[in-house]
DNA sequence: CGGGCAGTTGACCCCGCTCAAGCGCGGTGG
DNA sequence: CCACCGCGCTTGAGCGGGGTCAACTGCCCG
C-alpha cells in the first residue's frame, strides 16, 4: 500500500458522485484501510454464494455480474465500470453473494471492509442517501429487464442491448463499442442461445445496421436499431 | 383525519420492522402529516410515468406493481402487502413511477409526503439503513426473477410462482392461497400467455398437485411442485 | 334476456433452442 | 517450423415449447 495508491483512491472518490459529500477525514479514514487489487481478464472477484467481507469500487476495467442457472448457463444481470460500487447488497443484508463477479478485462478495484462501509452509512446521511439511490437505480433497471425478457423477442432484446452497451460504455475513436464480449456473453446478457445471437448479429450486419470485426461491434444505423428495439 | 386513524398508523409503524427504530416523536410527526386512504379492488394508486409526491405504506390489502409492455400486456414485478412500503424508488430518485400500482383487493394505505420521508431518512440513520435494506432485498428478488424468466420454461416458472404465493401470502383455514389472481394476472406474473397458465394449472390439477376452485388455488403436493420448479 | 368478461379448449405454426458439423485462429509442444 | 489441439465462432437441419387465433362456455350484472 503505497502513497500512489492512496492518492488514486482519493481521486476516485473525489470524482465519484457516490462519495462526493464525504469529508476529507472520512476519505482519509477509508484510504487508510482500503485495499487496492488488480484482476486479470477472467479473474473472479467473488462467487455466487460466497460470504462477503466488504464492498468493491471499480477504479478501472469492467466487471460482469451474473447468476448461473441450473444447467450452468450464465445470465448477466449487471456491469460495473470505473466509479461503480458493487457487493454492497450482500454486505448490507448480511447475505451471501447472489451473483458471481468476474472481470471481463484487466481491472483495478478498491476493496472497502464491511465495518468501514457500514460506519460511513451510519455516520454520513448523504452517503447513505447515495447508496439508497444506487440500489434504487439498479432496481429500476432490473424491473425494466424483467419486462423486456418476458415480453420482447430475441431480436428486439439484442437491439436494445447493443444500444445499452453503446450508451453505457461508449465508443472508441474508430466507432467500435468500448466493451468486448464473447458471443456467449452477449447471449447471457440477452437471455438466449449463443447461436441465436450469432445469427441475429449476422442479420444486423447484412442489413447494414452494424459492422463486426471479430469481437468489436460498431453501430452504424442507430435509428433503425432503436426502432427494432421498440423503445420509445 | 380522526384519532382512530392516527392510532392505526402508530400501530402499523410500531409493528413494522421498517419503522422499529424511529422515535415516538418521529412517529407523532408522521402521524400528523400522513394521510389514510382506502382503495377498492381494481383502483389504481398511481400510474407508470406519473410523478410522485410521497411514499405509501400498506395497512391492509394487496397491491400489485406492474409494467406495461408495448402491446399492452402487464408484467407484474412485485406485490405489496400489510407493512410494506412502496413508491420510494421514484421519490428518492426524483423520477416518475416506473410501475403502475393497483389494488387487487380492498386495501387501506398510508401516504407519507415526500419531505417527511426524506427528512426521516436524513435524520435517522437506522431508518435510512432499513430503506437501503428494503431496496436491496427487492433488487435481489428482481435479479432472481430475471434468471428465472430467461432460463426456466413456463411450467417451472408457474410452479415457482405458486410456491412463492403460498410463502408470501399464506393460506386460509381451508388451505387455499390467501391471494386471488385472475388467470391473466398469473400469466403476467409468470411472463407467459393466459392460455398457457390455464393449460398448465389444469395439468397440475390432473396430476394431483393442486386443487382449483374458481380463482382459489390450494397446493396439495408441495414437494412435487418444488421439484418441478427446480429450486434447490 | 342479452352483453360482456373470465375461463377453457383445440388447432396451427413459428420463434428460437438444440444438436451436429465444420471453420479459423492462437497457443503449445515436439 | 509445423502439427496438433482446443476454443470461439458460424452455419444448417430439425423440432418442440408455447404464443396466437378462434370458438365456445359459464357467470355476473344491467
Amino acid at each position: 500500500m503505497n502513497l500512489n495508491k492512496k492518492i488514486e483512491l482519493e481521486n476516485c472518490f473525489a470524482n465519484n458522485a457516490l462519495f462526493r459529500r464525504i469529508s476529507k477525514d472520512e476519505i482519509r479514514e477509508l484510504s487508510n484501510i482500503k485495499q487496492y487489487h488488480s484482476y486479470n481478464k477472467g479473474d473472479i472477484i467473488y462467487n455466487e454464494g460466497s460470504r462477503m467481507s466488504g464492498v468493491y469500487c471499480v477504479d478501472s476495467g469492467i466487471i460482469k455480474h451474473y447468476k448461473t442457472g441450473n444447467d450452468g448457463k450464465e445470465q448477466i444481470v449487471h456491469f460495473s465500470k470505473n466509479g461503480n460500487l458493487f457487493g454492497y447488497r450482500s454486505v448490507l443484508l448480511n447475505q451471501t453473494a447472489c451473483t458471481t463477479a468476474k472481470a471481463i478485462e484487466k481491472s483495478f478495484i478498491f476493496f472497502i471492509p464491511e465495518n468501514s462501509f457500514l460506519d460511513l452509512i451510519k455516520n454520513n446521511s448523504d452517503f447513505a442517501l447515495n447508496i439508497i439511490k444506487l440500489s434504487c437505480e439498479e432496481l429500476g433497471q432490473a424491473n425494466q429487464n424483467i419486462l423486456d425478457i418476458a415480453q420482447k423477442n430475441v431480436r428486439e432484446r439484442l437491439a436494445e442491448i447493443l444500444l445499452f452497451l453503446e450508451d453505457n460504455f461508449g465508443i472508441n475513436e474508430e466507432g467500435y463499442l468500448n466493451i468486448s464480449l464473447t458471443r456467449e456473453e452477449l447471449a447471457g446478457l440477452v437471455g438466449t442461445a449463443t447461436e441465436s445471437v450469432i445469427r441475429l448479429l449476422s442479420d444486423f450486419k447484412k442489413d447494414g445496421l452494424i459492422e463486426i470485426n471479430k469481437r468489436k461491434i460498431k453501430l452504424i444505423n442507430t435509428n433503425a436499431i432503436k426502432i427494432i428495439s421498440k423503445n420509445f
